[in-house]
DNA sequence: ATGGTGGACCTTCCA
């Protein structure tokens, strides 16, 4: 069972690449990410027509998030608790194939300090939260998204120049290592122990040529989750292609009943 | 050197 993450940077503007992906690489469960539009808007024919359930928890110009999947999309929670006055789209979580997932985009943060940086910390402490909830369940279970959090410096093709950055600031890898410390497997990792796996990469300055990158979406794995894990990548193809996301997708594959 | 990329939206915000 293929689950993939992917920050699209408007599901409107991506369409043709979404298709186009969805149709060459056939994961089984997509997360997506930044719809930038309300649920009305969302291109759900088109995906549809390609063998997809859809769920979306969108909003007008930002945000937005959805889950995609081959499969029945049962239990369906909008959003993340722990904060009622909380209206961005960011957190849409449910049940494909006995397999309960996440798709977050988790605030970017900048600049740093002000309000916004503190809506990441706080919303940081709510994913905590909710991943210990989960893990009480001892049930397989993904988080996938755009966590903008840049693990390590070695995530970082220029650590000195994002040292100030909210994807890396200390405050932000502290949270994201909680999260992890929990007793989620940062499933890239599992795989990719060392080296330079990016995600993400900035439309300005020729970053994608340059391969200045930074790997900052993520897919953690409950306990469960994890010793079901065969595989994880990134697949770098849809952000070389023509009006393409600065961000690419991540996947694994769980062996998981189907 | 006060640019630069891209998306939404309509003039500025966000990443």
């Amino acid at each position: 069972m293929k689950i993939a993450s992917w920050n699209v940077n408007s599901v409107k503007a991506r369409l043709p690449r979404v298709v186009e992906w969805l149709d060459e690489f056939k994961p089984d469960v997509v997360l997506l990410q930044e719809l930038k539009c309300v649920d009305e808007n969302f291109p759900r024919m088109e995906i549809e027509d390609l063998g997809y359930n859809v769920e979306t928890h969108g909003q007008k110009t930002y945000n937005g998030v959805a889950i995609l999947s081959k499969y029945p999309i049962e239990d369906v929670m909008v959003g993340l608790p722990g904060d009622k006055s909380d209206e961005q789209a960011r957190y849409l979580e449910a049940t494909v194939n006995t397999v309960r997932v996440a798709a977050l985009y988790l605030p970017n943060g900048n600049p740093v300090p002000g309000e916004k940086f503190d809506y990441k910390l706080g919303w940081m402490d709510r994913l905590i939260a909710r991943a210990g909830k989960l893990l009480q369940t001892e049930e397989v279970f993904v988080l996938g998204g755009d966590y903008n959090v840049c693990p390590k410096d070695e995530d970082c093709y220029a650590p000195e120049r994002f040292a100030r950055d909210a994807l890396c600031m200390p405050e932000s890898r502290d949270k994201f290592y909680t999260l992890l410390n929990l007793g989620l497997t940062d499933a890239l990792r599992a795989f990719h122990p060392s080296g330079h796996n990016y995600t993400y990469w900035d439309y300005q300055g020729g970053a994608w040529q340059k391969d200045n990158g930074l790997r900052i979406d993520h897919l953690l794995l409950s306990p469960q989750a994890a010793d079901k894990l065969r595989a994880c990548d990134v697949d770098r193809k849809p952000r070389g292609r023509e009006k393409a996301s600065d961000h690419t997708p991540i996947w694994c594959e769980l062996d998981v009943a189907e």
